[in-house]
DNA sequence: CGTCCCAATATGTATATACATAATCGCCAT
DNA sequence: ATGGCGATTATGTATATACATATTGGGACG
């Protein structure tokens, strides 16, 4: 029910009083001793108990409920909440990155180079409205001498006119697109799906063996940039994501 | 360079200065109108601007530094930092909903349970150091009378004691867990998989079919948990990861 | 007995203020 | 030139205070 006895805890590491009852409450929260649905002290009882300003606690605890640990009730107090979906955070490398850090040698190259005005088919993967030019790119990401992933993308040139002038034949796109174009959202589809011929001939395994697929598309202020595919050979790759409530 | 002129602005919500301090710099940002590198105002300028104490501005920015879009160095003033990882949050929602989010009756059925001494590849897989007496189970999940998800999931006793007086006919051992067991870490694991005969067979696929493997491990302070395997038919499922730079 | 309204209460937001801390600039002496 | 040192500056953290706002509980009154 009451705080833990931490007054005279002196090993820890110099936190400043805001993160000590962060860490605290979180503590409590994660470890079970306080369940969903309990009633956390109230900031005037946190605020004696800490010896310190009411603001100070008010902080700590906007905090926690805006990383959805906690809800506030105006009135009623403060509460632990149920645990929600389960929400994991992905971190999408660079390719270059990835293989990298395998200790292989990495190396992009250019399959296909074509400009044209936007299919139907483009539209949908764009997300585009309306008709207009675009840039359809594919290419190999290699680790060593072995194909890592095939790369298709489409890019929406009237969002990135610079995009028609260049070549991309050494150079992937994804590195050059980020940092001239500021993408304000994303989004990612992942899945599984057998290589067809071609697929497969480019990948060099097995016709209709298992491969892994992820899909982004990119927005910067509301415009479509690009839609990427990557073609991962399913023993070549898995996808690491880790969640950890914390986050103050 | 200077901020835009809001001050005639009305048609908009009503936000607390705050708020209207992060989105005004965040739609700055993400909009390219402040390229990564460029130093935005500093806080004694924008309280002269918002016509506010530096107390306001300092949490606004402040909250801005932690989400990731700017980074603040002292005597040097506040930078628009370069887009980092593409970090993308994944929402793994328990399967029942996902089967009902489809509008098909969902369904758990229990086929194997078995109560042992962790053997060296249970240890492996939950990452326990030390044996002990855990729960190996498998199940499936039924959209409507189509396997939609095979299910193989280690439970370690140890942690959960309760666990082995479950038989988990028909309840899903995930959601049993959730409530029961407050985690306070997770570490997904996702590939592409083809399904080996048994796989194959309970799923009611062609051998060799791709799967999308989701894989899970949890802590709860420290101690495994569980590992759970998710085996779906590629063309039953695509993750859905999401990325907003936005989480004020 | 039910309904309306007010007072009490907990959180939400903002201010002015103070001092700490880290980094940089420029001066000065070598 | 150059190396060090102190003043300046911007951010970091905390306090006391004030008023706003939402919600609950209880009392007055019909």
């Amino acid at each position: 029910m009451s705080l833990s006895e931490t007054d005279d805890i002196e090993g820890g590491e110099i936190l400043s009083l805001h993160q000590r009852i962060l860490s605290d409450i979180r503590e409590k929260i994660l470890s079970g001793a306080w369940a969903p649905g309990h009633r956390i002290p109230f900031e005037h009882e946190l605020t004696a108990h800490y010896n310190c300003s009411r603001m100070t606690v008010n902080k700590a605890l906007s905090q926690l409920a805006k990383a959805g640990l906690i809800e506030r009730r105006r009135r009623s107090g403060s509460f632990v909440r149920q645990p929600q979906s389960q929400a994991a955070v992905l971190e999408l490398h660079d390719i270059r990155i990835e293989v990298e850090a395998l200790g292989l040698p990495y190396r992009y190259e250019r399959l296909e180079r074509l400009k044209r005005r936007s299919s139907a088919e483009d539209r949908a993967r764009l997300g585009l409205s309306q008709s207009g030019p675009v840039l359809a790119l594919e290419g190999m990401h290699f680790a060593g001498e072995r194909p890592f992933a095939l790369e298709q993308r489409l890019i929406n040139l009237s969002a990135v006119a610079e995009a028609a002038e260049e070549e991309f034949l050494q150079i992937a796109p994804g590195p050059w697109l980020i940092g001239r174009v500021p993408w304000s959202e994303a989004e990612h589809r992942i899945r599984a799906m057998a290589a067809d011929e071609t697929i497969a001939d480019a990948l060099d395994i097995d016709a209709s063996a298992p491969c892994l697929v992820v899909e982004r598309r990119t927005w910067s202020a509301e415009h479509p940039v690009t839609h990427v595919r990557f073609i991962y050979p399913a023993e070549s790759h898995t996808l690491v994501a880790r969640f950890t409530p914390s986050q103050g």
